[in-house]
DNA sequence: GGCCTCTGGGAAATCCATTACCCGAGCGGT
DNA sequence: ACCGCTCGGGTAATGGATTTCCCAGAGGCC
């Protein structure tokens, strides 16, 4: 078992101090370009890698940011760890990408793990308000709250407007002549979910068409609930003839719940969903969807995430985003 | 800016030494019950949190296992990522996910930061065979290597027979009738890519069928190169009349240009794609696919990973599961 | 009762990089 | 020639948890 270089060897083969080792390899102004040169030399010679738990201890800090986020195999999601991702590497910052999957347990975990390792900041999708954040502004811990707020206000918040995104679509659907538009949103106190439903009846009140909780379901935000909500909400005496659906997973239920009622998007139910994806335009009729800037929330999450490492005092801040509409096949008849 | 306790102030409130309560707290046998509940009770009252980078400088490793895939958008690498996780949280680890982007350059550098942070093992999903695994191994650092192999042989490797896969829905488009059949597969020198397209060929061998370099493109595995790169196959004099497509970007990519020619998928020129999706069955004709194991990848890499976290000196293992062609109808005339 | 063993727990060494502090050499000014 | 300053670089303190080593006290055995 071969043991790992450590400064002090690279101290020793070089001929000099620990100190001008640090100070060398961390480019520190004040060395003479000939010893730097002989360190690195050194370094490279024994594959010296600095000790990180050592350095972070010694920093109180650890160049790396947490990013916590509630579904890793949500397309919305990954857009935004690359948006992330990108703006912290450009600072030499590295992303870890921690899972929580909806749940305020695993979430909280990750949070801790985050406080314990130190690191510089930490930006999430928090599952519900409840969420653990506490410990992070208890701790003087920076962070960030994205797509969906905190109870609390004491940090910055990215947000899309998606209770006047839901409103357009719903007026989209108005607009192209449904009568009985229906709604399938996610769970209920999930911010997103209620603001999406809550802007789907702004614009049917605008519009004086007639809600009714007939028409509304709320199921997770994945596939399989909303395929469930869906063959329930057709298969009623008077079914809806356009939906609105709050998330792309739910889009794939709610289509394989079209095809086995053997319903057409668009001619028979107008379907317009949350969140774009490649595959979209490819379904036939193509999808019309509320495309949210998920890349954009992650490089302004970042970027507020960085001001704030380098200066918690600043007054928190509220970003808020459009979605666009993006206007295809499946919500016209 | 408040103080974060140590655990010498658990220790003062709980009246005992910092010894004892790093072994209370640890749950270590030999401490007197009574005597740990007072410490957990005043390491609560005060919400302290052990000092990861102290703890990990002691101990010389980390809780944690860095998963480098080369697609954090690629829901391949998204299922594997959940096969890590569910596997590694069981025993107590975390799981830190860094997306290399089928770079080189960023994949030396997760790498470098893993052996760095002192993270328990690695698991990756190498861009080339000369990767900076070399490190790793010369490091002593626990690694596995999934989906692709590595030049050398020297830990355990994870892999899909994705050559037999390739061979058995090319043979699966000769038994549907199709004549000439096309490839479009991944980047030469990346494995999957060439194995795919051995597949390919070994099957027209056997079905006698002849192969052309004309009928094969070469492409990022991503979407608007496997497009540019299929318009190209398909408006050549005698285009092919089936596509065995490598992934699922660029599946994407392929649909989208049978749309733009207005071709369909199926009676016009039968796919077969590479890796499932939810959305795969949703498109008219529905997607024939390859379907891979994914997430048991990520499940099997953990447990070998683990395995040899606990006894690095353990013999290198290949494991080779199986992908199963999943037949719809964009393969049938 | 005396001696040995076993156990719980404390004192202090340890992990390794960073950095505060300090010292010596060299240089310019008077 | 001397003083003071600057600049490069060394010494040693520091960060916080773990763990080794050791001791005191309890209990068992003859």
């Amino acid at each position: 078992m071969r043991t790992v270089p450590t400064i002090s060897d690279v101290a020793a083969r070089a001929g000099v101090s620990t100190a001008t080792v640090s100070r060398a390899l961390n480019g520190k102004a004040t060395v003479d370009p000939e010893l730097a040169a002989r360190v690195r030399q050194a370094a490279d010679e024994l594959g010296y890698q600095p000790n990180g738990p050592a350095r972070n201890l010694r920093r109180q800090e650890a160049a790396v940011v947490a990013l916590i986020i509630s579904d890793v195999e949500n397309p919305f999601f990954t857009a935004i760890a690359r948006g992330v991702e990108d703006v912290a590497h450009e600072v030499g910052y590295s992303v870890v990408l921690c899972n929580s999957d909806e749940s305020a347990e695993k979430e909280n975990r990750y949070i801790d793990i985050a406080i314990q390792e130190r690191v510089a900041g930490v930006i999430l999708s928090p599952s519900g308000p409840a969420s653990g954040v506490a410990k992070l502004a208890a701790r003087g811990t920076a962070y960030v709250a994205i797509d969906r707020p905190l109870a609390d206000h004491a940090s910055d918040l990215v947000l899309v407007d998606t209770r006047l995104a839901a409103a357009e679509a719903t007026a989209h659907l108005v607009a192209e002549g449904y009568k009985r538009i229906g709604c399938l949103s996610g769970p209920a106190g999930v911010r997103t979910a209620d603001d999406r439903l809550a802007g789907y009846r702004d614009a049917l009140r605008t519009a004086k068409h007639r809600g009714s909780t007939r028409l509304v379901r709320r199921a997770e935000y994945k596939a399989a609930g909303a395929r469930r909500a869906a063959l329930d909400l057709l298969s009623q005496p008077e079914p809806p003839d356009a939906l609105l659906v709050a998330n792309n997973a739910m889009a794939v239920g709610v289509l394989q719940a079209l095809r086995e009622l053997t319903l057409r998007p668009g001619r028979d139910v107008g379907v317009v969903a949350f969140d774009d994806a490649p595959w979209a335009e490819l379904l036939d009729p193509p999808l019309t969807v509320v495309a949210q800037p998920a890349y954009e929330i992650g490089t302004v999450a970042a970027r507020l995430l960085l001001a704030r490492i380098a200066d918690n005092t600043r007054p928190p801040t509220v970003t808020t985003l459009g979605a666009r509409l993006i206007e295809r096949a499946s919500s016209r008849r």
